[in-house]
DNA sequence: TGTAAATAGTTGCGCCCGCAACTGTCAATC
DNA sequence: GATTGACAGTTGCGGGCGCAACTATTTACA
């Protein structure tokens, strides 16, 4: 007895939930970023962009680059993209030079003005399809994970 | 009264689940990926051909397309890779002759072997950090979005 | 049977991304 | 005040990805 090798644990991916969240993510994106991709040209750095400086506004790339843990260079080209087209301005920082102070143009805002609340519609259609019980419990394991992840 | 414009509705995207969605999962992956790729040289695409031939022994790359929702091509790649690394044969469909049957080798299921039980305990670990409640919950939102993203 | 549509898989191309290295500026230390 | 290290931001480079187009095979149907 006891002399059998321990089997070898099977994985399936459809049941491993670092991959359920990959794919449930990558499908969320996808059906959102229709609306700012298709009808505002914009991808999704420069739409986190964006949203972010409509938030906040004087904030810099890096602070961008924090509080949504995108690597500085992609935060670089989306700002660069955005002020090309019009919808950002640069302006020097008056106490620190190497950092460039953001704030959306009039184009910038008008753009703000109407892709959140089409984004903020798509998010509430989402989630309406979860009775209230499962909105809760799913956003107490979001938090909770994004604690422990030090998000 | 009523006179005044609808003020703009403002989104903070720490707040927006789409994006704290896509965070997370960008988290959890690299948080995982750091085994499979130190350790054994594999990528994500990798690594997911390989648990799913690991687990349905005979299937093609479609089928991984379709179970993964990963593009085809990139399956394509991803096996072209593995098979490169003497970890997965690749023999023709007795009945069909366009498909690919997918085994992996001897090599493929020793690192299948190593490697699966070490991701399973980096998931266990993960989620033990919930409390019994929080991890039922979020089991069950995610459960449900995919049933509505039809994943 | 012969033709057209569908399917499995591969590949060329362009794009985006992260890494590393770089410039310019600020802060600390001597 | 000069030097050193830290920090904001940009850019060249290599790699991976998705799209579209392609080959080869199978299926549907006239």
């Amino acid at each position: 007895m006891n002399a059998r090798p321990a089997p070898t644990p099977t994985l399936h991916l459809p049941a491993f939930v670092p991959f359920r969240l990959n794919r449930l993510a990558v499908a969320v994106s996808n059906h959102l970023s229709v609306i700012y991709r298709e009808r505002f040209g914009l991808d999704i750095p420069e739409w986190r962009v964006l949203v972010t400086v409509g938030c906040e506004r004087g904030c810099t790339a890096q602070s961008i680059a924090d509080s949504t843990r995108m690597h500085k260079t992609r935060v670089s080209r989306a700002i660069a993209h955005l002020e090309t087209r019009g919808l950002l301005e640069r302006a020097s920082h008056n106490e620190d030079r190497r950092a460039l102070e953001l704030q959306l143009t009039k184009a910038g805002r008008k753009m703000y003005q109407d892709l959140v609340p089409l984004a903020l519609e798509r998010e509430r259609t989402l989630l309406s399809q979860l009775g209230k019980d499962e909105l809760k419990g799913l956003l107490a394991g979001l938090t909770r994970l994004e604690q422990v992840l030090e998000l």
